[in-house]
DNA sequence: AATGAATGAGTTTTCATTCAT
DNA sequence: TATGAATGAAAACTCATTCAT
């Protein structure tokens, strides 16, 4: 009598994400490149031959892990999906930002070694793009609403700090002060904007 | 007519500059790990066994890179050398490394695709952290100079706009503009520290 | 209402022949090395591991459709099974052999691509044998009682005419003019042997 | 002082040759498929990776091989291409067809069986084609100049006798007596066409 | 009887590195 | 100094087969 189709779609979901699992840890570790998948497939504890039932390829796990990355960004962006930032919500994200980041040092060590990977830029891009795009539009309103002169100037600003701090707490989680950083952050938009918190 | 000494020397500068330029470009191109020696090789015009006699080993080859990157930005920093950074010498330090970036987004990409990667940073943090502890000394006192409350947070705070600025230059050269985001940036200091031009 | 014995038997049947079915077809087009028991499985909308309840192994597949495709010609050789083939029966086993051809043109390419892979004639060469001495016999006797001077010479002529003709056939069936060759055949041979038909 | 671009050729050369002819005896034993690489390289006493600095891949490796079986065959049809087939060159085809197929059997069986591969006739028809087309023109012209009422037929007569001794001795070199066959094939055709030799 | 997840030995292929010349 | 043929270890991937359910 064999397993019913509810039952073999949870020991799926439960396989393939302890692959990933394994996997981001050795790609963070050592690089993609550096990782067989051998040593996935033993931190996994699970065969090597296993792995091509879930995943087609090695590029492809690679993928799989950067999506999910990018999708847990974006949740917390603007989080009622209604396309206007109110001052909470800009704070919110600027907070929540820091925290995830935080809490996911080996994901973003990864997808931003990755992301500067020519072959991979092509690939992850399309679905980077969609995001991107609508962050800029709501992030253009939000800067108008509070009367900065040049919005776009502004965003500049903005995504860099937010970048340069993000890769500067990755290359080195040690040194970089990442909490003191937050609250010069919010500090300094909550005077140049005057937002009411 | 048998070569001098000296001529010698002088083709063995041109013949390793040529290796490491081929190199340069193909690594920043195809990432480290999908080059091989053999496609340098062909790139540089020089047979395989030749770049061995130049470079101990592929990794070997790469380090040299990545130091010439470095050494690069280094000279522009504090350019007498004083340890101490004028209105002036900050404000040159911005352009210079702004200008050095456009100029060399491919050693950049390079770099900054590298320098993330795990088994890369341990060689290269030694050659980096001496630099890196001397800028920040520099800077701190620069800071202090002008009457900053605040100067690790003032380091923190020009740190991540630098670094965040180059990370989305180096990923997108044609979206990012770079040159508004310097003048935005001196703009910015030039009023807060209110520096003397 | 639970099935009975023969039901069973029937059902299991079925099921044999419908893997048989699936696995010849993809042998023939992809070739018995490049086919996958997954790909079999699939086309015959079965578990993987339904097929080894029928077959001990994959090769053990394959021998199973051989000695199918064996056995059919067999059939139409001398009808009545006794041993002497009357003019009609000639020309009719003639005829028969390129209607089967015909109809089975993927039982054929499967049939003479795997005849000729070495590790495979030993274990079918035993089958095979039988049914060729027996039909060396019978023709041998047939040419004889027609006077001809070299009854070997003649089953090797015959038997060229055949496999050559059927080899180009199964080789591109739309190049080949089977049913002219057909006739080029039996015209020969009733003019030759002045067969009563 | 490395070697000179001829002696380099030459050892290429020997080296590819050697190789071609390690793989051809295993494919013709074994099968294609069930040749590793590992065999050929052992067997021609090279390492496995040389292999690939000759031939892009396994599947390149058989092509050459094939192509080299192909053009044997080529050479001795019309010797003087000149695209006319005298009576003593139609008999000299015969003869020096079988004397080639005798001596080569091993390439023989290694080409009926893949030949029949679908996967492989794709690649091979092309090469194949130029040659079997301008045969045929030929033979046509052959056989309407000796005033045979059916010229097409008749080239599907002798092209079946040709192929179907051919598979039957390359399948079982020792059950086919070659040589007879040859001695009643040139006298049959002889009488037929009234050939002076 | 039937399922499909899981295995692991075996395959092709790549490539940094060596070395005879 | 310079060459490129040669090596072989290690990688990604395949797939017939097993087995718990």
């Amino acid at each position: 009598m064999p397993k019913t189709e509810e039952q073999y779609k949870e020991i799926r979901e439960a396989r393939k994400q302890s692959i990933k699992d394994a996997a981001l840890e050795l790609f963070a570790d050592h690089g993609y490149h550096s990782t067989s998948m051998s040593e996935i497939a033993k931190k996994a504890k699970v065969s090597k031959g296993l792995i091509y039932n879930y995943f087609i390829s090695k590029h492809d796990l690679l993928l799989s892990i950067m999506k999910d990355i990018v999708f847990k960004t974006w949740v917390h962006f603007d989080p009622n999906k209604d396309g206007i930032l109110t001052d909470e919500e800009f704070v919110y994200y600027i907070e929540e930002n820091f925290k995830l980041i935080k809490e996911n040092v080996t994901e973003w060590k990864l997808y931003s070694a990755i992301a500067l990977q020519p072959s991979v830029q092509k690939e992850m891009d399309g679905d980077f793009d969609e995001f991107a795009v609508e962050v800029m539009q709501i992030l253009l309103a939000f800067f108008k609403d509070r009367n900065c002169k040049d919005p776009e100037g502004e965003i500049l600003f903005f995504a860099s700090l937010m970048k340069g701090a993000t890769i500067q707490y990755i290359y080195s989680p040690k040194m970089f002060p990442i909490e003191k950083f937050k609250n010069i952050l919010i500090e300094f938009y909550t005077t140049k904007l005057n937002l009411k918190l």
